[in-house]
DNA sequence: AATGAATGAGAGTTCATTCAT
DNA sequence: AATGAATGAACTCTCATTCAT
């Protein structure tokens, strides 16, 4: 009398968020639609908003699933110039070899613009991070490993500039490998 | 008896554009509603539809009147490093004054990636922009404004990266000022 | 000076009234729109209203126009089973030459259970058709062409029965000749 | 707490089906509205789309009930003159009775000139109509009911030209009683 | 925990008609 | 006599959400 196994509840809302991350990458907010998230999760649309009340609330999922995942490239490993290379390196493999999460971090950057919730969270990350790389600039000059006269706040406006830009399509930013070298060099790295 | 006065065609087309334009910036393409562009210029729906035969047409004014907007920070005055420090001004003035023009060029950015026709027109205006500014940069560099041994292709990769990364929201790309500045700096502006 | 010649009115009204005959003939009622009927007659959708204030004038010509072409079938000549043979031959001519008058009549018959004004028009014509030829079976008989014993009235009923069904459509009526033959058979025509 | 009691769903369809088919009776497919169609199953027009997704969906629904509908007046019982006469009074009957059928299948005859789907549907209808005919008409002759030297070809074409015809509205085809009286007369029934 | 059925509100588009010239 | 521009009303179809089970 086993019958079909019953997912664990936080298996579901995961099978979901993750339908509902891909589906957004696909086809943006513009053409994500509840119906198609419950279909490609295998599930009936009453039972995703069993789950997510609200559209709003799913989409909330997919945020926080796409911050952790991006987080992933910051990992400190070694010496200041080596985290700064490790990170431009796992920014440039996670476009690589995961576009959506590019396509969906575009996606709210441009909706941060409209939607308050969504537009502290992504403030808060870039502000984190712009700290992060700028600390990790401060140190490698102390260190010798980069040039030492570098104004550390600007420059590490500009490294969050450039992967930002590479979050976008290929076709709205091409030479992604062009800009990152030029990045390097004029780092010093 | 003079009633209203009838406006010329062109001038409705244009009023059309601009509403569809603002109403973009502001709601993107998610909420971008054929009967909110027809109010906001004053006109009946079907009116719209007398100027424009779909939605996608509309858009399609749109992109043009986008990207005429934007072909005007690059326009040829003085020396190539001259051109370059007024086309970086250009572009933050832009950017500054009519956000709307950075919003709209970041939902046609997302977009790209599953419109082929606008993917298109954004891919050629990329490869004009990147071969404009690298042709500038290496007259630059021949006539000895900016160092001589700077890769002409990579650089002018990095400066549309930064630039393309300014026409987002001000949450997903702050410290403009700080990028920029940073990269006059590399350039040796 | 002499410009476009302007067409004398009332060609105007009659290329508008073919126009439409024609496209009701194809689309059918359901399909036929006055801005079509106008771009075939060549003029500006208010010129069309110029001429006939509404869609339903309109229809009243065309419903004219059919009426007068189809009157044409039954023109005296000879004897009543000559006539009566010519008849169905003419009949049969126009549904081959010109299908339209068949397609028209097929809407107009179908409109007359919820077209008032149409219903008596199709009515009397019926009625004056039986009429005719009930008097041509008659006549032929008495005068001894065709069986004597002929019920005239209920002869003549499906002798329009036959006629009718073959201004259908091929595809709801197929084997027109078949249907005919048998019928100038069984009159001993 | 019983609430309103949900129907089945197959009957939900049904209705629907009914709906449409007596609003097409009434209005025509140039007067059919799905919004109509909802109202008089008693649900709101997103139902009507859940059940069928396109109009075009439950105009197919339609068709299939009118031909169910038409065949049932084809049955086999007894001589194949019996048949014959049964077949015409059942005609008869149902186009007093139910005066949809034959209204519905006029716009099905009219639409067959348009639509491919149509066209082939009521063309295998009428040929298999055509065979049934001609098949009890031979053996009627054979079994010496009919006249043995009848082309039973030609013949059933007329049968099915004049019951067509019948199939319209009155006042298109009126005198339906005399045109069956005298077609059995012919026929010898 | 999960579903099929149902819905209100609203989307883009169409159409006969009218208005000002 | 003729037109381009404009419109109100209506059309089919969609979508996030809810209800009864």
């Amino acid at each position: 009398m086993a019958g079909i196994p019953r997912k664990v509840p936080e298996q579901r809302r995961q099978d979901l968020v993750l339908a509902a991350f891909e589906l957004l990458a696909e086809k943006g907010f513009e053409g994500l639609r509840t119906r198609d998230v419950a279909a490609r999760a295998g599930v009936n649309i009453a039972t995703l908003h069993y789950y997510f009340p609200t559209k709003e609330a799913l989409i909330g999922g997919v945020v926080e699933h796409v911050m952790t995942r991006f987080r992933s490239t910051l990992e400190p490993h070694g010496s200041p110039d080596r985290q700064l290379r490790n990170h431009l390196r796992a920014v440039r493999k996670l476009m690589r070899e995961e576009p959506e999460v590019g396509a969906v971090m575009g996606e709210l950057a441009l909706r941060s613009a409209r939607d308050p919730a969504i537009a502290s969270l992504v403030r808060s990350t870039q502000e984190t991070w712009h700290q992060v790389v700028r600390g990790l600039l401060r140190r490698a000059a102390k260190e010798g490993h980069i040039q030492p006269d570098l104004d550390s706040d600007a420059a590490a406006a500009m490294v969050l500039a450039t992967l930002t830009a590479m979050t976008l399509p290929l076709q709205a930013a091409p030479h992604h490998e062009l800009a990152l070298r030029q990045l390097e060099r004029w780092l010093g790295l």
